[in-house]
DNA sequence: GTATGTGCAAATCATTTGCATTCTC
DNA sequence: GAGAATGCAAATGATTTGCACATAC
């Protein structure tokens, strides 16, 4: 299996950009975890580093990530997009409390039947999805 | 069944709150057409009515709609929410394109199921979902 | 009568953009 | 060397907030 920049270098490439440094330290930098992330902490981690990578670096390469399927949007919290990565790791699902907003993961491989039926009945090419079960966790929900 | 009306007078009553008139105002428009909606476009249809209602009222009434399950969030994008009214009516899911932004709803009723299993494994009061699965249209696919 | 809700204008905050400079191919 | 990408500072646009006034309970 490709790594990450392998990935992106191969993307780029065929969509005749161009690569840069700042570019692989920010892959590196969100294939170094597992955990989501956004981007303002994701600069701040550059930053704690001294990578001095600008914000709009970091926004304008984005778009090309989750085109070249290296990461997802997971979930819109507090003003802002919530990425995962995707390549390479198990996709999941969200359950969330809407009173404290605790997340849980789940994986649900009832949704790759339900990815095929969709791309059958409507024509359409599926890439993924994004699925967020929500509710009131244990502790909240007595206090509703 | 009650009202969408009776429904928040009775959420706002037991919360203490109290209720207006701009409030029925936009409470009436989000309902009077089975579409999504976002804040500006319904802000613009009461304009068009000469109902004179500031937008700050209508982001104030969002989450209390939310909280009240009158409304959930759809999807977000062009960088704002985009809302659908689950009182009364039967939710639906989205599968849109990635290029074009088309989207097209879909019922699934295998989510239900899904939603108890949720509630029973981590002991979760499950009060809905919000599934989009994403991909290329049958006109897009051809030109990736 | 109290304190919640409203409209307005100003503030906030994530994101985008213009531009001069640097760098990739 | 052409045209992409970067960093900075400024602009944008959705949402929130402060405040004076109105109004629901």
């Amino acid at each position: 299996m490709r790594s990450e920049i392998e990935v992106f270098r191969g993307f780029i490439r065929k969509k005749g950009l161009r690569n840069t440094p700042e570019r692989e330290t920010i892959i590196a930098e969100i294939f170094a975890t597992h955990d989501h992330f956004d981007v303002d902490e994701l600069y701040l981690r550059l930053r704690a580093q001294k990578k001095k990578i600008s914000k709009p670096s970091i926004y304008r390469l984005i778009p090309y990530l989750l085109e070249s399927g290296l990461i997802q949007e997971a979930y819109f919290e507090d003003g802002h997009w919530h990425y995962e990565h995707i390549y390479g790791h198990e996709h999941h699902c969200h359950l969330r409390c809407l009173k404290c907003g605790n997340t849980v993961e789940f994986q649900e491989k009832a949704l790759h039947k339900l990815e095929r039926k969709m791309a059958e009945k409507y024509d359409f090419l599926v890439k993924g999805h994004k699925l967020e079960v929500f509710g009131y966790c244990p502790k909240c929900k007595v206090h509703i």
